[in-house]
DNA sequence: CCTGGCGACTTGTATAGCCAAGTGACAACA
DNA sequence: TGTTGTCACTTGGCTATACAAGTCGCCAGG
């Protein structure tokens, strides 16, 4: 159906989750594979990086391959869709809508987005009733045209979008800490001052057209977020604010 | 000197830098860059797979590849050091050691780093003389009899552990935000309850083995973390606490 | 028992070529 | 004018081969 090598990594990811191959042990080499799949060894290598960029894998020249560790589930979709984040840990998501305006574009969000109109959304999160986070989102205007017609209450969002053709490709998050204002605490059902875990996203299409920018706040006892990076596929930045 | 995918992609970024290619250009085609260099088609995709890790790039079937960004510096080597980092911001990093022992494991450093005896440090990191950080790390006991030679003040730890054959190949890090405690506040200098972010840091070697496990709490206002990731070299996970 | 060297195996890098599938520009046509 | 079809070009996927360089086990010799 897919290419060969994507089959093939689905393959061997499968057999790593259910212990065929588990953590510390090696992998079949790149001749016994090609030869088992039928395929030839460079197929069988273009699965390796993909493994491999995964942090799956570790390989040395001269040595099988290592497996690390056992793969984790959909993280970038998980990273972008709190529904799916909720579910996958066996809560139940729900948000109530604030607000969801269009309006002049705020000169961030102009440098943002690009347009001079957008649509921006406010959103409380909660997980099993409890409040968790506030969502904060400027929607470029093709995008927030498509929002404005979801049930954002009882919907996701970012399942919608999906369906209608639209594709979250890329993210840059920015984590910092700041205290609770007087709108957050009153949203959030917490003291002014409590430490919450900001994240602002910016999110583009598979061209790098901007999709959405949000700010969004965390209950820092209530949500952590982990990243995993490697110099084999960089992407983290520290910056100063 | 290095493999030749690895050069052409160091050209490549530095003439996206330079301007030759800036962002929403397209590159040349496959064959113009393996005829003009003298290499081969499959060199050159593999030196455009590396740009793409990178999010450098964006490539359809069909089309030229498009510049997205221009390239960030060293983001993973950044991300350890801060020495590197505030270097490359244009500030003086300094540091304040404030204990070093080695000592029995806690039971999470036992889990995060596999040994029962580790070397602990704590330190105060600065930014241009003001308190930015507190860096409270276990290093596996390999790791730890080499800190204890360094002069932690003023080397950096980092730099000077990769002269000694240290290799850091893959971080995971759980970002979320705390209030500030006594000790905390009398180390930054700023009031019990601020809101400071907490970086949980796990690192490893290129085989997986465990090197050092740090809890390191920035001044939220001071410093703040970006990710990058896409659905190509996805990175990330949300957790709850 | 330990050491050194040999050799089979494995991964890394590079080359050359093939076909499929998508893009984009241009020409012909209604 | 607007549409449609064609065609050169480009990327995606795959095969086959070659050599370099590193690993690991094994065996001979001290």
């Amino acid at each position: 159906m897919s290419a060969r090598f994507r089959d093939l990594a689905a393959e061997l990811r499968a057999a790593i989750t259910d212990g065929t191959y588990p953590p510390g042990s090696h992998l079949p080499s790149e001749s016994e594979l090609s030869e088992r799949h039928g395929v030839s060894r460079g197929t069988v290598r273009q699965t390796f990086a993909l493994l491999r960029a995964d942090g799956l894998i570790a390989s040395h020249q001269g040595a099988r391959r290592t497996v690390l560790a056992a793969p984790r589930v959909q993280s970038f979709a998980e990273l972008r869709s709190f529904s799916l984040w909720a579910r996958s840990l066996g809560e139940t998501p729900s948000g109530r809508k604030v607000a969801l305006v269009r309006r002049e574009a705020s000169p961030g969000e102009r440098d943002a987005l690009g347009e001079d109109r957008i649509y921006h959304l406010t959103r409380v999160r909660l997980l099993s009733g409890r409040p968790v986070m506030i969502e904060r989102t400027a929607y470029v205007d093709r995008v927030g045209a498509l929002v404005a017609g979801i049930d954002t209450d009882t919907e996701s969002i970012c399942e919608r979008l999906a369906e209608l053709g639209i594709v979250f490709a890329h993210a840059e998050h920015t984590l910092d800490a700041v205290p609770a204002d007087e709108e957050d605490a009153a949203l959030l059902g917490c003291a002014p001052g409590t430490a919450l875990l900001r994240e602002r996203r910016r999110t583009t299409d598979p061209d790098g057209r901007p999709l959405e920018w949000s700010e969004d706040r965390y209950l820092g006892d209530a949500v952590a977020v982990t990243v995993h990076n490697s110099v084999a596929a960089s992407v983290l930045e520290r910056q100063k604010s």
